[in-house]
DNA sequence: CGACGGGACGC
DNA sequence: CGACGGGACGC
């Protein structure tokens, strides 16, 4: 029919956003007036002047839907407080809300005028500048940093000074820098932090353990209240060669795999064996036998484990094996002091510096290749531990995991399969039991796939499988633009 | 079964 | 003040 039509089908209204004006006029303009005026602007899919049911007049009011953000805003600006027409009022002109939105007032320059980019985190706010100059004149720029180390969260604020600069940068500018109109700054946005996947939501689950949830646990490692005045005298008593016993009973009520008890007790350094008791069926018997490198570390388990409820409700009784000796003797006492000391400081000073107990530690038994102060526990035989290939290398290869019953924190998955080499990261899927493994060669994959698939570490089990190529790229964009 | 695609500002 | 019409394809 009306080639020039002016109806505008109800589902592109708002598509792109932001492209269609809302214009108050005299009553006397006319759609084809207004056409005339606003062509220069852009590619106008339709002009509509709002009129009366009954009379046909015009209510003064129309609308003006252009292909694009930019070219609406561009004729926002020009166009806003001219007269259209001899003897009439300036009109005025906006940006029209969206059909779905409810709100009634103005669409304001302030919220056309932010864009929201993602950038890389080497990019200074200057970088940041000079990359989004080209589109108008920058009133200013932020990146968004960590408040305490100042590093980049690779998120940035680009201001600029008129509604179709900033519509211009959000449609030309390289589409690596998602930009996209960013929100007013008023209203709290969702909360940033996406860390909760590595919860508890195993209730009991095999494999879990109590590590990374220590708040609910033994009062062991907020209590140092012990006296460590002069401890040089521990250091010259060398008690490891006592002949004290150094093993340890646990009895428990509830079903504990040994791999919970493992992790329980190695919590305390110099955890050399541990073993479920099991019955001729290969029943669990309730309890478990475990062995310390050293009487201090034997007597602080006990002292902090005994009592313990895990899971909570079932109390942990731990003895030692033989009750023939006095672990309360000044020698057992300094022992566990120099264990509790060795712990605080491995709490203050990262890992690394547990080290001063790794001499106690000579040997496992019944877990292959791992030292007792290892997060790792598994059936595999693993390779050393391979340096992580530089972040920006392009991956040859991707693994899909899939755990059960829950998966494995990220630090001990990196742990684990970069020991096949090239490994470039670990992808968790928030909320979802699968991951992610990008390496950078391809055979370190398909190594790392043959060495674990079908094997557990730490008491989970992973199906690891090569990953489906990734979702070509939408070219829909999900929110503003 | 078990799939990735992201995002927010000390007011 | 100044905010949302007309009309109806074809799977």
């Amino acid at each position: 029919m009306e080639e020039y039509s002016n109806k505008q089908s109800t589902e592109n209204l708002d598509d792109p956003p932001n492209s269609r004006l809302f214009v108050v006029t005299s009553r006397s303009i006319t759609e084809d007036e207004l056409r005339e005026s606003f062509a220069g602007f852009g590619d106008i899919q339709g002009v509509w002047v709002v009129k009366d049911k009954q009379t046909k007049e015009s209510k003064g009011i129309a609308y003006i839907k252009f292909a694009k953000s930019s070219q609406a805003c561009l004729a926002m600006e020009e166009m806003h407080g001219k007269v259209v027409m001899e003897g009439t009022k300036p009109i005025k002109v906006f940006i029209a809300q969206s059909r779905s939105s409810t709100r009634h007032r103005d669409v304001e320059d302030e919220e056309l005028t932010r864009i929201f980019v993602m950038i890389p985190k080497t990019f200074s706010e200057e970088d940041l500048k000079n990359t989004f100059k080209e589109y108008g004149e920058i009133e200013y720029c932020v990146i968004i940093k960590n408040k305490f180390t100042g590093e980049s969260k690779g998120l940035g604020y680009v201001r600029y000074y008129k509604p179709s600069q900033a519509a211009v940068a959000i449609e030309n500018c390289d589409k690596t820098y998602r930009a996209i109109l960013a929100e007013p700054r008023n209203k709290a946005s969702v909360s940033e932090d996406y860390n909760s996947g590595a919860g508890g939501g195993g209730g009991g689950g095999v494999g879990g353990g109590p590590r990374g949830d220590y708040g609910g646990g033994p009062d062991a490692m907020n209590q140092y209240a012990f006296n460590m005045g002069d401890p040089g005298n521990y250091q010259v008593m060398d008690y490891r060669s006592t002949d004290f016993t150094r093993f340890l009973m646990v009895s428990t009520r509830a079903a504990l795999s040994q791999e919970q008890i493992f992790s329980l007790f190695d919590i305390i350094p110099g955890m050399e064996y541990c073993e479920l008791q099991r019955d001729a069926y290969g029943m669990s018997k309730g309890h478990a036998l475990i062995r310390y490198s050293n009487l201090g570390s034997a007597v602080y388990a006990k002292e902090k484990l005994n009592g313990f409820e895990y899971p909570p409700g079932n109390k942990l009784v731990v003895n030692f094996v033989d009750d023939g000796e006095d672990r309360s003797s000044p020698v057992g006492r300094m022992a566990m002091q120099f264990v509790a000391t060795q712990m605080m400081s491995s709490v203050w000073n990262g890992p690394s510096s547990s080290q001063g107990l790794k001499p106690m530690q000579p040997l496992q038994q019944g877990y292959s290749g791992m030292s007792p102060m290892s997060r790792i526990q598994t059936d595999v035989s693993l390779p050393p531990p391979k340096k992580l290939a530089p972040p920006d290398s392009k991956a040859k290869e991707r693994l899909f995991v899939v755990f059960s019953p829950s998966p494995l924190p990220p630090d001990v998955l990196e742990d684990v399969f970069c020991r096949f080499g090239s490994l470039i990261e670990v992808h968790l899927v928030p909320g979802r039991k699968v991951g992610y493994m990008k390496y950078a060669d391809k055979q370190c994959a398909d190594d790392a796939m043959a060495a674990l698939h079908g094997h557990v570490v730490n008491g989970v089990k992973m199906k690891v499988m090569l990953a489906d190529p990734p979702r070509e790229e939408s070219h829909k964009r999900p929110r503003t633009y």
